[in-house]
DNA sequence: AGGGTTGCCCGAAGCGTTTCGGATTGGCAA
DNA sequence: TTGCCAATCCGAAACGCTTCGGGCAACCCT
């Protein structure tokens, strides 16, 4: 099997005490022992066991994330582009990163709980925050570090990695202000995640701003699929009077439908309705399938490493300088706006 | 803190050791002391320590996949199904399922490395078998036990789970020489990929078997993507003379490419060129975006139950009746077939 | 009655690591 | 010289679990 501390030491002639103390960089070794210790350790091509660690210290050096069940999730490459970052982050930090697919009865919070019981994992990455997520007051309670991709609240009292939704939505609609549109329609994601009543939230103040009282009936939400940017397309455009100048998709598969919706129904992007969406770049995602659409870009890809440095300082017990963070996005035209008809 | 066997042993009254092998139902525990033992975990909510248990016993009840790195998986959705449905099948079973994606600049065989020395994992289940896969190999050489989602050659020494994808090739091509078609085109997927060697070759046998000799030009392969149908459709169009009157899609994406190709160069399925195709069949994947097709179809749900069951098996060590399963497929026609014209 | 078998149980060792407390130096000030 | 401090080191205990080897009845067989 894989060589132990115990063989260091017989090869180094130091304690197994003193070899741990040494390869954890621990202060009262001294330098020289430490490079000793080192050296042998890569001679053997020693392995620290992380059963045995955890065992001990009450840490095993692995991190994971739950999938929630459900197909709640529609972007799957999302979810792998995402897998792969953490991966990859958290691995650059020495740490293990695994992800655990929630079965479809069970509860999320339970299954958090058996990875944490069996001492199997030292922390985790939360996705996709609800409104006084349980997991976190779970977690929370029983002291398990976490960090989140997203947030619940302006500014809530745990690490998180999320782009400034309200701002998002305001600059979407901004857009198409400016373009001298005034009825605007919001084709949303799911009410209950946050970032979609933040996008709400920038959709209405930026309309209030351009002296405009936001209709409600122009608001719709839900799964974000095409279907449902194409429904609600329908819907939205059923009235020939009410009908918006121009619709915001809140991804780029509710962008699909719409643009499906709307050749269904014989108007033209941008002459006859404008368009804008907003999305996460998602690298060698096929968004070809999509005309090119104005509106705003996040980059995912910036989340990863952030969350990685602030979940392994909660779990070190290091105060970090910075462990809530806002990412930007940025602004894109791609012609498909145009003035109201 | 969690309850520990210490704590169940105070409560009945039994000794730690009892408890522990009442608990995992041993055979030298009466079967009352066993009730009374598992009356008293449940009443402690007790969970065992995985990393304790895996350093006594060498077995963690963790198994894991490493997704292999770089983008070689155009078909995300995939990915997440299996996960989802390992993850249930290996819960079902008492174990933990969990996925590390391999970084890009890693070697796979390392990261598995890493991970058994960690002492984490028990087990894998692998992917994407390759001709001689140096992981099957590392693997079986430390004595590692592992299960195959697909297989290398007919039949490997381990266990695994397949379709009998020679057959697949074949019965795609025989539905199309029974309409009467004698230059069948193949696009396949990735040359290196078991499985498309497979059915390259039911295709090239069920060609022969029909005194046709089959030609090599009409075979490509790639990455299965759009791109790869609609570039390897525009190719074998390309010489009106030596055009296919039929087409062979490796999956729906390759399907997906060959029709807007065809659509492209004006020709009609089925009336110009017939089109089969073979898939997974993935439920809630949005394949409603290719026409309906004529084909083989695989379900790919059925694949998990088994796989878990072999690798527990192996595992713990027991003989399994079967460890190597052939998963079967349908077919369907769906009209993308007519005679030649 | 003696010897063997069976059924049930327990003590203690050990898995590989961390960590607590103490031990051993040498140097330096008093 | 004595006392004290910093710098290094080490032994031993602990983490929670499994397992090896043995013990003690109670039973059956001859």
């Amino acid at each position: 099997m894989s060589a132990t501390l115990k063989d260091i030491a017989a090869l180094t002639g130091l304690s197994v005490t003193q070899v741990s103390r040494a390869l954890n960089d621990h202060d009262d070794v001294s330098a020289e022992t430490k490079q000793r210790a080192r050296d042998a350790a890569k001679a053997l091509d020693y392995r620290p066991n992380l059963s045995a660690r955890r065992l001990a210290s009450g840490r095993s050096g692995i991190v994971g994330l739950v999938l929630p069940p459900q197909d709640r999730t529609p972007r799957d490459s999302m979810f792998v582009q995402m897998m792969r970052g953490l991966s990859s982050a958290f691995s650059r930090h020495g740490r293990l990163f695994v992800l655990h697919a929630a079965d479809e009865g069970e509860d999320v919070v339970a299954v958090h709980r058996r990875l944490i019981d069996g001492g199997s994992l030292d922390g985790f990455v939360l996705i996709e925050p609800e409104h006084d997520d349980p997991r976190v007051a779970y977690l929370q309670g029983r002291g398990v570090p976490l960090v989140m991709h997203g947030r619940d609240g302006p500014a809530p009292d745990y690490p998180f990695y999320d782009i400034d939704n309200l701002a998002v939505g305001r600059a979407l609609t901004q857009m198409l202000l400016r373009a001298g549109h005034r009825r605007i329609g919001f084709i949303n994601g799911r009410e209950d995640m946050c970032y979609v009543a933040q996008r709400r939230l920038g959709w209405e103040r930026a309309l209030r701003e351009a002296g405009v009282e936001p209709d409600p009936a122009l608001h719709e939400h839900g799964q974000m699929t095409e279907s449902l940017g194409a429904l609600a397309t329908l819907r939205l455009m059923g009235p020939e009077g009410a009908r918006p100048s121009a619709l915001i998709a809140g991804n780029m598969l509710i962008a699909k439908g719409i643009y499906t919706a709307l050749s269904m129904l014989g108007l033209k992007v941008p002459q006859d309705v404008s368009v804008v969406v907003h999305d996460d770049m998602l690298p060698g995602e096929d968004l070809l399938a999509v005309p090119p659409s104005s509106g705003t870009r996040s980059a995912l890809a910036q989340s990863w490493e952030p969350l990685a440095a602030a979940l392994i300082g909660a779990i070190e017990g290091r105060a970090l300088p910075k462990t809530q963070h806002l990412g930007d996005f940025e602004i894109v035209e791609a012609g498909s706006i145009a003035p109201p008809s």
